[in-house]
DNA sequence: GTTTAAGGTTAACGCTGTTAAATATGCCGG
DNA sequence: CCGGCATATTTAACAGCGTTAACCTTAAAC
């Protein structure tokens, strides 16, 4: 049998010119990526998804990274307005910190992948110093320590803000990344691992002191 | 010329019987790890390093998965004996969850490639439920909390023992990333980030309440 | 000394990212 | 309407990854 007849071995059909573009390519990697998770968001899966060759994307994007990296900077910039909506609905500061712990955290659930994948937990690709410095998520929080400190309504030492933030940020971060990672017992049912966080650090931002911020404390 | 007159293309040494054994790949794997991260972490660096041939490991570990959980279980151990020896220095819980922290802090600082392998961190092999239950070092933490709150030392609810640990646990486990990922902005000079969170907590753990416990206080 | 089983090696498969070379295609000037 | 050009797309290849079947060597048992 000639292989004209059979469509066995049929080239698949050529994508023309101008079809591919970086926006569809971002939509084929994050659907890769929410699908089969980071450590499966391969070259060759992009391709199939998109039903072009392997070699195909790099017209668009230099390599893999860039691609990568685009997704996280993309999220970040999602996760950010996510938060900057959530202050926005309160002009009470321990309101806003409330609603940006909860919306940090929804966020995470809602996109347990990508969040893998920005802060490059549970497997993926990894790439180094991926933010230029501070991540816009971690700035909207950090400016609403420091208006709560500034303001008077957290009486805490003003030097504090950056230690206030710290902490409690990595708290957050902490948490989800041990919820995602299925490495947290949950609380009882029916309550977020996050509430019991959040009550906790609401007593802590209440309660007046200056003992965040002391040099050395240390002992030695 | 004889190919035997030539030693280019001379067969390497082969590894005579019995010479490999389970510990000597795990310090070659542990030793490629910490060399060259958990990304970099494979049979085949594993091998180099042995003198010995790619599949020459089968016959000890059915597969990489196995010596990455073997390092890992062995990680998990070294951590957990750390903290029971730090717990032992004192007999004061707020000193015995200082020094907790301090020497989570440590520990991961000091083995940092382990360290994000142990937590699936920074990229590596990824597989699903490394730990059975709970991690063992989870659990020192937890008995210590309880300890103290059972003692009266920590005067809290006693049913919030779990909702405190997990919540300083996951501090402790956030700044920990954070700073591994080069995600941190070190606070002032001279001073570990682990300091002021460590301030912070004993401020909470100080100041009583029933704030940590209440049902579902989540507003809807 | 011969046999045997266990451990070591080799080569291969399919997966990964990446790239040089070949091919096809859309567009633009004539 | 057609030729030529630029470039997007494809193909095939390379190196490295985990894994395994088949082969080989060696140490020990008898």
């Amino acid at each position: 049998m000639s292989s004209r007849r059979t469509n066995t071995n049929a080239k698949p059909p050529r994508r023309s010119r101008g079809s591919l573009s970086r926006e569809e390519i971002l939509e084929a990697s994050l659907a890769v990526l929410t699908e089969d998770g980071p450590e499966n968001l391969s070259m060759r899966r992009i391709a199939a998804r998109l039903g072009c060759s392997v070699a195909s994307p790099y017209a668009h994007f230099a390599n893999q990274e860039e691609i990568v990296r685009t997704l996280i900077v993309q999220g970040e910039a999602r996760l950010t307005g996510d938060l900057k909506a959530a202050i926005g609905r309160s002009s009470d500061v321990y309101e806003q910190l409330e609603a940006i712990a909860r919306t940090y955290w929804d966020f995470a659930r809602a996109n347990r992948e990508l969040h893998k994948l920005m802060f490059n937990v549970g497997g993926g690709p990894t790439y180094r110093r991926v933010f230029p410095s501070l991540p816009t998520s971690y700035r909207v929080f950090l400016d609403t320590i420091r208006r709560g400190i500034l303001s008077g309504a957290i009486r805490h030492d003003r030097r504090a803000y950056r230690s206030i933030a710290r902490t409690m940020w990595a708290w957050m971060f902490g948490i989800i990344v041990l919820e995602m990672t299925d490495m947290l017992r949950s609380p009882r049912q029916g309550e977020d691992p996050i509430d019991e966080g959040i009550r906790l650090f609401m007593h802590m931002l209440r309660s007046p002191g200056e003992f965040v911020y002391s040099a050395r404390s240390r002992p030695d």
